[in-house]
DNA sequence: CGTATTTGACCCGCGC
DNA sequence: GCGCGGGTCAAATACG
């Protein structure tokens, strides 16, 4: 890292200046020294090199730093989000709860994604088990790990009641091991009575998602019928999708993975041209076309986008963008103009500088943002040349253990599964925002939708704003398991997982984001198709996105999908999975035939791919800073 | 020598 | 119109 801290910048200053004048501009030197003098008086050369890793100690705390949702109150819906259950077995090693501000080891990056990590377990069999149908595989597998979680969750409170065997040894009196048996039994009792009653709300739950499923897909059959008479092909295959989905609905689960590791095919993109100032306008109209991705305008925007090339909106994918701008013309300007480039925010507990995604990152550039002591780094994804994803780390002023790692953008390349969750996220996120940028009814609605999709394993807080500078969706990973819910799931134990930071190298955190993207994505398809009758941008969702799951393009699958996710993020969770598994594999048995192949499905699929060539890819992933 | 990082300058939008 | 602040560029530099 500290490879050298800038030693020497301070001396060229003069040719420098004249390298840039290509646009000569207004402020005089003087201005902009002095004006960045006084924004960081003393960040310039204080600041070692790589100082994401300093933090002092907290100062005053201030506004969250990036975007984070928290600012807008109004704007911002807060719900459940649940993915992860901190407490994911995770044998993780590494850091001590938070306390190390200090003495951060350096670790370079967090491994986020990194499923070899620590053998992981229940993550990685639900990922592992994949899609090659072997429905009984990943029910045998997947439950297994299951009990053993549930299990240790018991035992862990038995222990906690002082029930061990151990004690026995001690040397502890018979009668005091007849206490101990019986306290065991009430223990155990009470236990069941919990797991029981997290049963029956699961159960409800299920059936509740089960009701908006049908619901949803009638008022899907209803839409797309409207618009039958546009594509004729397409129409066939939403109808073929549709199909499939309700027959199939742990197919589409697979769908979704391969789709993601397919979606290769946009690598050509990677020509891009040199987004530079110089290149970037003329290129831009291609992009989107070949590359596919309704983001990466976005992207664009962002990179070469500040050289003001924003108003030529490509059509094409405008319509993804903007879908519903209500009225036309001048909207659709303005939402151009005001385009805002969706993010995603992810906050998680680390010492280390950067948390691995799966990506590679090149860093760009580094910045006081104001009101945070910390500085912020920007990183741009160096895995495909033109790749447009962006992502900014800064630690939280508040709390300095608090990574927050925004990304925004889509790639336009190949992505390795291990990056697939985070790029996915992304993606769909931004979609969702954009598609969803209505804050009224459709936002809010699709809100609903999606909390109430998650809401059953909720655990971890997701934040959608909409609010100025960008739409941002921000994952909050930091939090203690989710409060409400935690609650009134008696079933969870939290015990086991005290520094839920730490959980987050567990590759079941990573699956998070996939979760989460999926459900995003999904609900993002809605609110598109709902607003966009335009068959074409529905098109464009289903071939373009780049990480998108495939199937999806399919308007009935929307729900399907999501309630995949939940299925997935609730199987992310070893105390519910067990809970649920029959619950779900029923449920989908109730749609397709074989329960049991169903259950299998939902939990590999998406992940599955991730897992498998997620070994090979770790040696890929990101190697950032070191 | 090639690549990655550092860091001041530049660009641009926004609020006053 | 100006200044602020965020984001990006790219020369200089460090590193392997």
């Amino acid at each position: 890292m500290a490879k050298g801290g800038g030693l020497s910048i301070d001396s060229d200053p003069v040719g420098f200046f004249l390298l840039h004048h290509h646009h000569h501009h207004q402020q005089p030197p003087p201005t902009v020294i002095n004006s960045l003098s006084e924004h960081h008086p003393s960040k310039r050369r204080l600041l070692p090199a790589p100082t994401m890793d300093h933090h002092p100690h907290r100062h005053h705390a201030h506004a969250a730093t990036v975007n984070v949702s928290a600012a807008a109150p109004p704007t911002t819906i807060q719900f459940p989000l649940n993915l992860i259950s901190r407490r994911d077995t995770s044998p993780q090693p590494p850091m001590p709860p938070v306390a190390a501000n200090e003495k951060r080891a350096v670790i370079d990056e967090m491994d986020f994604f990194s499923i070899k990590n620590s053998g992981e377990t229940a993550a990685k069999n639900i990922v592992s088990s994949s899609d090659d149908g072997d429905a009984r595989k990943d029910l045998t597998n997947g439950p297994s790990n299951l009990d053993f979680n549930v299990n240790t969750g018991l035992n862990l409170l038995t222990t906690n009641t002082s029930s061990d065997q151990s004690m026995v040894d001690d040397g502890i009196s018979p009668n005091s091991e007849d206490k101990r048996a019986k306290n065991e039994l009430a223990v155990l009792q009470a236990e069941v009575e919990r797991m029981n009653n997290e049963n029956q709300r699961l159960r409800d739950m299920l059936s509740q998602v089960t009701t908006n499923y049908n619901a949803l897909e009638m008022h899907l059959i209803a839409v797309t019928q409207d618009q039958k008479p546009e594509n004729s092909s397409e129409n066939r295959k939403s109808k073929d999708k549709k199909e499939n989905s309700r027959l199939m609905v742990p197919r589409q689960f697979m769908d979704l993975g391969l789709a993601a590791a397919n979606n290769s095919d946009s690598p050509s993109s990677s020509e891009r041209g040199t987004r530079d100032r110089t290149g970037s306008p003329v290129n831009n109209n291609r992009e989107p076309a070949e590359v596919g991705i309704g983001l990466d305008q976005d992207k664009k925007e962002s990179a070469s986008g500040r050289r003001k090339q924003e108003e030529s909106p490509d059509q094409e994918w405008l319509p993804n963008k903007v879908p519903r701008s209500i009225s036309p013309s001048k909207s659709v300007d303005q939402t151009e103009a005001t385009m805002r480039k969706a993010r995603v925010s992810v906050r998680a507990r680390s010492e280390a500088s950067m948390i691995t995604d799966g990506c590679q990152w090149r860093k760009y550039g580094q910045k006081m943002a104001k009101g945070n002591p910390c500085p912020r780094a920007y990183y741009r994804c160096t895995m495909a040349a033109g790749c447009p994803v962006r992502k900014q780390v800064q630690r939280c002023a508040e709390d300095r253990s608090v990574l927050i790692t925004t990304y925004e953008g889509n790639h336009n390349h190949p992505l390795p599964p291990t990056a697939m969750a985070m790029a996915s996220t992304t993606s769909s996120a931004a979609r969702m925002l954009l598609s969803g940028s209505m804050p009224s009814g459709d936002g809010l609605m699709n809100t609903n939708f999606l909390t109430r999709t998650l809401l059953p394993c909720s655990s971890s807080m997701a934040t959608i704003s909409a609010s100025a500078p960008f739409p941002t969706v921000t994952l909050d990973l930091t939090q203690n398991p989710n409060t409400s819910q935690s609650q009134a799931t008696p079933g969870q134990f939290q015990v086991p997982f005290p520094s839920p930071g730490s959980s987050l190298a567990n590759p079941s955190a990573a699956l998070l984001p996939q979760i989460f993207t999926q459900a995003l994505h999904n609900q993002s398809k809605f609110s598109g198709l709902q607003m966009s009758q335009d068959s074409k941008a529905c098109r464009l969702e289903g071939q373009a996105q780049v990480p998108q799951p495939l199937g999806q393009g399919q308007p009935n699958s929307i729900f399907a999908d999501t309630l995949s996710a939940a299925t997935a993020a609730i199987a992310t969770n070893p105390n519910f999975t067990a809970a649920l598994a029959a619950a779900i594999s029923s449920i989908m048995g109730g749609s397709n035939p074989s329960g049991s192949s169903g259950m299998s499905s939902l939990v590999p699929s998406g992940a599955n791919n991730q897992s498998n060539s997620s070994s090979n890819n770790s040696s890929n992933d990101n190697k950032i800073s070191s």
